[in-house]
Parts: structure tokens; sequence; C-alpha cells
DNA sequence: TATTGTTATACTCTATAACTATA
DNA sequence: TATAGTTATAGAGTATAACAATA
């Protein structure tokens, strides 16, 4: 490998070259702060963030969740959705509702405004989505979404 | 889209239902926490994290690089880049030299203990991906490094 | 005994702003 | 004035451990 050797270091052409360039972990880490940057910055200073609006999908598409459950579906400990089910409740967006037959569960329930405020993070996000990979084919999300989540299928099966 | 009405939901079959799963921002996300997660069970309780590694890679394959160079590089600001360093210096695999010719600049060079631990970092890495990527084929994985390195291009060009 | 939601706590990662010494 | 390295500081995000209520 040729390497500059001294002066200002050419970061677009090192990219190309480096040991690091060839892990997937590393550019994962990349490309997610790009995307997660482009997120921020499209939802705004008081739009939902991804993890807040992550939970606020599931909640929409899957009405009475209990927040273990939840918290379950997207890979954090229970303890860390405690802020993140506040943030959407002062948002007014759900409410904790409680459920016969078991009276430590609360039920994630959301609400007409929270139903309404989902659909139009829905759109934003997808807009979001479609400007920064306008560089990606169709053909080539679909691929990305695949092998992401093969990648999440290997570790599953590792702890099986 | 079919519901499970009550009872434990199945976060498995959940997968391939959700709005989430449609969204490549979300799958980053998630697979950068698997892989980030085997990375550091693989090096270990006292091995370089993922940070520190990219960082002492940038050092041996551009030794003299200065620190602003760095984190240009890496993608994140001057000041975090300091912590790093100290560990790195800490641990004897670089030094802070002086710059003939312009004082400000701290030039960082690999040290003989530096090159040794990287090519063994290197090693465990690069078994670290082979194994947990194992259900990936070598082309699956080529087509990922270069979709993930096409997020980043995007990003650029919305910059420029 | 086990589970749900919760709190307390700490650690990692990152950014912003301000400082110093140099240029 | 501008840049390199540094410090102080704060804010996300996450995890662990322990607790009360309930099963």
């Amino acid at each position: 490998m040729t390497r500059k050797q001294a002066g200002r270091l050419d970061a677009e052409q090192a990219i190309a070259a480096t040991d690091l360039e060839g892990f997937i972990g590393y550019n994962l880490k990349r490309a997610y702060v790009t995307v997660q940057a482009d997120f921020r910055a499209t939802l705004g200073e008081d739009g939902l963030g991804p993890r807040v609006f992550s939970a606020l999908s599931l909640v929409v598409q899957f009405p009475q969740i209990s927040q273990s459950e939840l918290a379950r579906m997207l890979g954090i400990e229970r303890s860390g959705l405690v802020a993140i089910v506040d943030d959407l409740e002062g948002r007014g967006y759900l409410t904790r509702a409680t459920v016969p037959g078991d009276r430590r569960v609360q039920a994630l329930v959301p609400t007409p405004d929270g139903l309404g405020a989902y659909q139009s993070a829905l759109d934003a996000v997808r807009q979001h989505e479609d400007r920064l990979l306008s560089h990606l084919t169709a053909d080539e999300k679909q691929t990305l979404l695949h092998l992401l989540q093969k990648i999440r299928q290997s570790d599953r099966e590792d702890k099986a």
C-alpha cells in the first residue's frame, strides 16, 4: 500500500486503503452515524428521536403491549424503557393502562394523538431515508435490509 | 397484517411484520449492536474497544498522523480523541512526538509494542467477524461493505 | 420463587465551548 | 486570526443491581 509521507492526508483517498474499511463493524458504525444524524435533523429539535420513534411504532402496531415485551422486541433492558415510555406519555401519545387479570403489567395503549403523530413521523422518516439513500436503488436497499437482518440472526443462533 | 391478540408476543415472528423492519436506520443500529457486543466479547475485558482499535489501526497505517487529522478520518471531534490517545499511550502503544517545524502538532507514532499489539488485535478482530458473520458468503460481505460505504458517500455529497 | 415496572447508579460515547500555545 | 491539543462540562444511551407489588 502506498502512503502519503508528509503533509495533510487525504481522508477521501485513505478510505479505500485502510484495514479499517475492510471491517463490517466499522462500516456499520459509520453508516449508522450518518443515518442517525440525518434522522434527527429531519425530525427536528422537538421531534421524536430514533429510540422513541421505534418504541411508538411497536406500541401502535401492537397495542396493549407490555413494557417487558417491548423491551425484548427492541433488544434493550426493561429499565431503559421507562424513560422512553415517560417521554411518549408526556407527549400524550400513549397511556399506561392496567390489565385485568395481572395487576403487575402496564399495557401500553396509543392515544388518538399518538396514532396521528406516528403516521406523521412515519412519513417523515420514510422521506428522510428516501432522500438520504437516493443513491441506492430499490434492489440495493432490499439487499441491504436482508443482509443486516441476517447479521442479527447469526447472533441469535450463537445464544441458542 | 395479522396480530396476536393476547399473551406473549413472538419476537421472532414479529420481526418480519413491522414498519420498523423496513427501515435501514433501525436495522443498521440493531446489526451494529450485535457486532459490537461480539467484538468486545472476543477482545475481552482488558482488550481494545472498537474505538481504540480503530484509532490504533490508523496510527499504524499512517505513522506521524496528527490528532486533528486522525479525528477527521474517524469522523469524531478533536476533543473526543484525547481520551483515546491517552488510552493508547497508557498501554505503551504509541507516543506523542513533537514535529520539527510546527510545535503545535503532536505526531502520533506507534511503538514496537503497539505494532505487535495491533497485529494481534487485527487477527482477533478478523476472527471475530469471520465467526460471527459465517452465515454470509464472501460475496454478501463484499456487497454489504460496498453498500455501507455508499451510505457514507451520500452524506458527504449533501454537505458539499 | 419468578415477573413487572421502577429507581438509583455508573459507565461509555459524543459534542460544545473555552482555554493555551503556537502559527 | 486561525489551528492543534486540551480541559471542563453536559447530554444521550445503556447496563446492573436492587426494590415493591404481584403472580
